[in-house]
RNA sequence: CGGGGCGUGGCGCAGCCCGGUAGCGCGCCUGCUUUGGGAGCAGGAUGUCGGAGGUUCAAAUCCUCUCGCCCCGACCA
């Protein structure tokens, strides 16, 4: 296509709105445009390049047997009612009523919408296995939308719902999308990692995130070197001490801890380490109650892992009012020891501790060589605490590694949660009424879009991996002869019909101007034509990644570019 | 929702503290010269200073309210 009919309206300074690469960048290439908060316009460059990981995205599901459908933007309430999502989804769910007063929402996934379709219209297990996938634009009112494409509210979204007739059924329509999305990612070009995640509000039992590895990335994960470990920080399994410490109790002792609410500010008063201390937390449930919880002095309290291991739908961290009246002292100062009334969970790192400190349930005051067993109990032992660098791998027991990610992809084996509540039944072979065992899957593809940039950058501009590339090749005569104009003219005819797909800066721009528009936009070849070049009947083929460049007779540029375009050394 | 910050021409910003009727760079338009990495000269156009109210002889500037946006946090797939 020509840049004269194209809308790209390249920017050369930032604007003020853009923070992370990839935000910025796509401001400045001229494929998007902002038209409320978390809400965009794509421009044709930026269209381009969705529609290019979209037929990715499609390819691969068909090869894994999913069919393509589509399903409404707006969904009846009723049919989250069913579910119970409409109230627990919260104010993420966007909502509104039509001019008859019916109540819809914006869906933020189909569910709801594909389980309806699906009890209306499968009766046999000889329907089944049934994946259907569509790609749509969702919405999600995020309390914060933030960094562009990367966490925007309105954003497209490939999803796909699987049916099996049973459980081993649905673990392998699992597998197949997890293949397929390992297939999509591979062939978009990233650098990414499917780690084990948790399921929050979509629920089921086994879930990954597929993870583009990105120091921008929202997401930590957890990972094992030496094996094919690796998870969600949130998620992944933290084991205990191998060693108990074995020392003798000693009396406990109560000890004056003037101001000292940190644990930072015991262990300096008290000359001791974090790991000597255990910390009671209290936390909140839906019902109001207040659980305390005690977690070693170096370690993070993991709220998923709590409320897991309450029985809970989610806590949150008590208020101060809310300790003081639990423990009858202010924030710092909560202990295990005289605790009464409240439920009581301690991790399993500090099942293996010996005489640690904790605090003493009243201002100023810590107890030193605390025991449990003596000096209280707990409810239970359990996983309850933040995984971290360094941690034994549950895989292996080698050190996990830490690093930042970008959630483009996520797949859930979700059970019969929904299928149970909506009543999506078929007949199985004994003529028995049976829940399908349902999978969810979903792709953000204008994620992807933003996650290859930050993978795929330089200070210059966007490098794009060549299959979800805007344009294969930006044609750039650089002087304005009319040999340069001919050539250039001749050549994009002669690659267009080809099947290259070319963009020709067609503008009447000095080289400069062209040449930088181009870097910026991050085709992964551009073509340079110009006096200097055709006075020895060459071209230049530039590589955008390398800046390698090719000398060539414009009539032997087609095989040059096709190999360059299919060998895979390119990003 | 809590904390911080910002709304001034298409973009980036100054001016605000200390009120006197708006300026710079880029872009845009015209002409001439230039033309292989964001040209030079000359001329020109473009602003309800986010909105409403108030104080004042006078408000971009001070006060109140309001809308929008960005960043951090809480939250989330």
């Amino acid at each position: 296509m020509r840049t004269s009919q194209l809308l790209i309206p390249t920017l050369r300074q930032t604007p003020g709105e853009a923070d992370v690469v990839s935000h910025r960048l796509m401001l400045r290439a001229g494929m998007i445009r902002k038209t409320a908060a978390g809400i965009y316009t794509y421009l044709p460059l930026g269209l381009r390049v969705l529609k290019k990981i979209e037929g990715i995205v499609r390819r691969e599901m068909e090869r894994a047997g999913a069919q393509e459908l589509l399903m409404p933007i707006l969904a009846p309430a009723q049919l989250w009612r069913e579910t119970g999502r409409w109230d627990f989804y919260g104010k993420e769910l966007l909502r509104c009523r039509d001019r008859h007063d019916r109540e819809f929402c914006f869906g933020p996934t189909h569910e709801e919408v594909i389980t309806d379709l699906f009890r209306r219209e499968v009766r046999s297990y000889r329907q089944l296995p049934l994946n259907c996938y569509q790609i749509q634009t969702k919405f999600r009112d995020e309390i914060r939308p933030r960094f562009g494409l990367m966490r925007g509210r309105e954003f497209l979204m490939k999803d796909a719902y699987s049916f099996d007739a049973d459980e081993a059924g649905a673990r392998v329509s699992y597998q197949k999308m997890y293949t397929a999305y390992e297939r999509i990612f591979t062939r978009c070009g990233l650098a990414f990692r499917a780690v084990e995640a948790h399921t929050g509000l979509i629920g089921g039992s086994l879930s990954h995130e597929f993870m583009v590895l990105s120091d921008t990335g929202e997401e930590t994960i957890v990972y094992d070197e030496h094996t094919d470990y690796a998870a969600n920080i949130e998620q992944a399994e933290t084991t205990p001490p191998a060693d108990t410490d074995d020392a003798a109790p000693l009396p406990l002792e109560p000890v004056r801890t003037p101001g000292a609410h940190t644990v930072r500010d015991v262990c300096a008063l008290l000359n001791t380490t974090p790991d000597r201390l255990v910390k009671t937390l209290l936390y909140q449930t839906p019902a109001r109650d207040v659980v305390a919880v005690l977690i070693r002095g170096d370690h993070d309290a993991n709220t998923i892992k709590l409320a897991r291991c309450l029985g809970v739908a989610d806590v949150t961290l008590a208020g101060a009012d809310a300790v003081l009246k639990a423990t009858s002292a202010p924030v710092g100062f909560a202990g295990p020891v005289g605790l009464a009334g409240i439920r009581l969970v301690a991790d399993h790192a500090v099942k293996a501790m010996r005489n640690f400190i904790v605090g003493g349930n009243e201002q100023d005051l810590h107890l030193r060589h605390a025991n449990h067993g003596r000096d209280f109990s707990v409810e239970a032992f359990a996983d309850l605490r933040q995984a971290r660098a360094g941690d034994p791998s549950p895989a292996s027991g080698s050190r996990l590694r830490e690093a930042k990610g970008i959630e483009v992809g996520h797949v859930f084996l979700l059970g019969t949660k929904y299928s149970e509540a909506m009543r999506a039944t078929f007949l199985d072979a004994n003529g028995q009424e049976r829940a399908a065992v349902m999978g969810c899957y979903g792709i953000g593809v204008s994620r992807t879009a933003a996650a290859a940039i930050e993978q795929h950058h330089d200070d210059r501009g966007i490098v794009w991996p060549v299959p979800i590339a805007p344009f294969h090749a930006h044609l750039l005569p650089v002087t304005a002869s009319e040999q340069t104009l001919h050539t250039a003219g001749m050549m994009y005819e002669a690659l267009t019909e080809a099947g290259v797909e070319v963009l020709w800066d067609d503008r009447d721009e000095r080289a400069g101007v062209k040449l930088n528009d181009a870097d910026l936009i991050g085709a992964p070849l551009q073509i340079l034509v110009g006096d200097k070049g055709l006075a020895r009947g060459v071209v230049e083929v530039k590589r955008r990644d390398t800046g390698a460049i090719t000398e060539l007779p414009p009539n032997e540029i087609l095989p040059h570019l096709r190999n360059l375009l299919a060998t895979h050394d390119l990003p």
